[in-house]
DNA sequence: ACTAACGGGACAGCCCGTTAGT
DNA sequence: ACTAACGGGCTGTCCCGTTAGT
């Protein structure tokens, strides 16, 4: 069954901001070491509160050092994006491989997705810079629509197989869940560091759709 | 009945960051005038991205003469926030003057907020000051509770009279619409200048409703 | 006869930059005092081997002080050939007192020049920003012209009073000048740090102007 | 009769700066591409507005392989600077093969530069060097001085014969071609593209050597 | 002979806040 | 109450040159 969902995969993105070709193993460590510091720095000072400097000094390189991986910091804060984004297919994949219903997909995905904001550095650092989004002077991926579109999908096709009701919109709960896992995730951030969120998160979820499920 | 209603004010932070006396009549006006320009300009450019010489040059003064009004540049952002919160007990009160149902003000309430999202430069501002608020070295009003709590308040005096069900939970409902109408505010913004706000919220509200209305 | 010469004057440039009005006597005084010290550095070390913080450093303040009366390093390199341009028509006007002869205005004109390039600093400034114009981000008045056409007209008033033969052509002429004029103070600047400037310029001028005058 | 010319040659300068052996073709092709690279960016936009990033993306390189030819910016300039002067050997001897009387080669000598500062990037490159000289660090050859000695060796047999006056100074002569020359083709450059160049300087050369021709 | 990766140092520009002077 | 002027500091960016690795 499961297999059958049809899933609009996030706009992977395919960057070709040409970034140098990373043929050495060093490298590849090196720009790692850099995004995982930067994603650190972003999550908690946010993208211009974090200088270069700041980077180049958690990574124990010089700034040269830093601009010779990413030639702008903008270009940093997409790469961490991205990044980002790339942690959902993941997510997907691993969870369509357990063959459950469509519902208990979508489930199953916001649970991952809870997890993945309370512990995930560089999902962290993602939702902050697409928060901070018009101060970045680079065009970001858009963001939420991916998670709806997907959401969408998943929901029809719960419909289709009776999960929910014949009269619930697939679409507008989509959009329900998305702006209210931005919204629930966003205030746990605020007020309690996200110490609340999975509660938080079934409260919300729970109540969006309570009215829907059959 | 709607006058029986309790409703915990938002800390209105009687302010005692000494600013200038404020009897001349011309500096309140000057005043006034550097605040809603900063308040454009926050939501145009968020805190970081606004120089006190932008705002000066909005008002057409000098930047000392802004200085004069607000010593640093976070308390004038703080000043901002504050005319934000300062817009909801008023609001509150016009709708509690309706002598409407606990629901019913609810309702009217949250629309009334939608509509100060959507065309109140100050609720706009203020909205996304709190967004940066990490980045702003000022102690900022909480954000969110003093919705939850007022939310809760009008949720218990609906379930008393009975147009929530008994088994619902008021704080619960009430944290739910506070972080749905905060994310559906902001994915409104980021994805369609909230040009669609009304709508969506209306999505977002009928399903969280939809489970608890008697 | 001199009161008849008509001369082109040099497009005088009516800057309309806009420049922090200098309504106080102190920052007249530091704008001179900044132009003063760029203008010998620009002089000594060219316009990209000067930094505004050697600028700040000569003049003994910081560099937000220097950018408070420039905004950019272009904007001062063209204030500084702005007043090199400046000082065409006060030598002209001083030497159209004399009410000498037009080849008599145009020699002593050009002498003029001479003794500007030997020792003023401004001149010598201008002079050297101009040649490196291409790297200087801003439109600077065209060079070269306005002596051209000022010495094409002192020219042609000079064979309709016969101290040119009828068949001399003044452009041609004028252009000789202009860019024998050029070429010897900038030859003479690299050989002898224009030690030799006013003898060489009389050879070339000897030479050019011994054909053609009757 | 012209074999019997004495030229002084331009100083060609021996470089010592021990560059890497070109035993290897490939080597020498390179080396020669990376020059010919340097010369148009040279050109375009002056040393300082040039990097050996730019060089090496010119000549699809990367910048170690460019430093593996030049130890130094510097150094790959002069090199450039060198070539400049290695031309006019050249054209002398094409010249001077002509047999042609002192002034005729003169005269062929400066068209031939005429014509070189027009099509040539190399000489073009290194005229810009030379004006920029200031700027380089490194000892390039003296500018000028070669084209004034072998002006007036060919200018002294030129009156040896009686091309030129007796009482004309051919050292003098010479100064003022040279200067002229170079202040011509600067002209000419900066407000023509050098468009214009050869009619002008036979507007010049015709008006220096007017009274000095036999 | 050439590449990827890295280091250190500079510089232009801006910005916040203060002060002298009305 | 408001202005012109000034100070100090920081950041993003770039660039030259070097080295580890083929």
């Amino acid at each position: 069954m499961a297999d059958k969902i049809t899933v609009a995969g996030w706009a992977v993105t395919s960057t070709d901001d040409r970034l140098p070709d990373l043929r050495q193993e060093r490298a590849i460590q090196t720009r790692a070491q850099v995004m995982s510091a930067a994603s650190q720095l972003f999550t908690e000072k946010g993208f211009s509160g974090t200088s270069m400097q700041d980077v180049a000094r958690r990574v124990g390189m010089t700034k040269g050092a830093v601009y010779f991986h990413f030639p702008t910091k903008e270009l940093l804060a997409k790469a961490v994006v991205e990044a980002h984004y790339a942690r959902w297919p993941e997510l997907l994949d691993s969870i369509l491989a357990l063959n459950l219903t469509p519902l208990q997909t979508t489930m199953k995905l916001l649970d991952g997705a809870v997890e993945a904001f309370h512990s995930d550095p560089v999902v962290q650092a993602g939702a902050r810079l697409q928060q901070e989004r018009s101060l970045i002077n680079v065009p970001l991926p858009q963001p939420y629509v991916g998670w709806t579109n997907l959401l969408t999908n998943l929901l029809t096709s719960a419909r289709a197989v009776g999960e929910l009701r014949p009269d619930a919109d697939p679409a507008a709960v989509a959009r329900a869940l998305t702006s209210g896992f931005f919204g629930v995730q966003h205030v746990s951030d605020v007020l309690n560091s996200r110490a609340d969120l999975a509660e938080r998160w079934n409260e919300m979820c729970g109540l969006i759709l309570g009215t829907v499920t059959a």
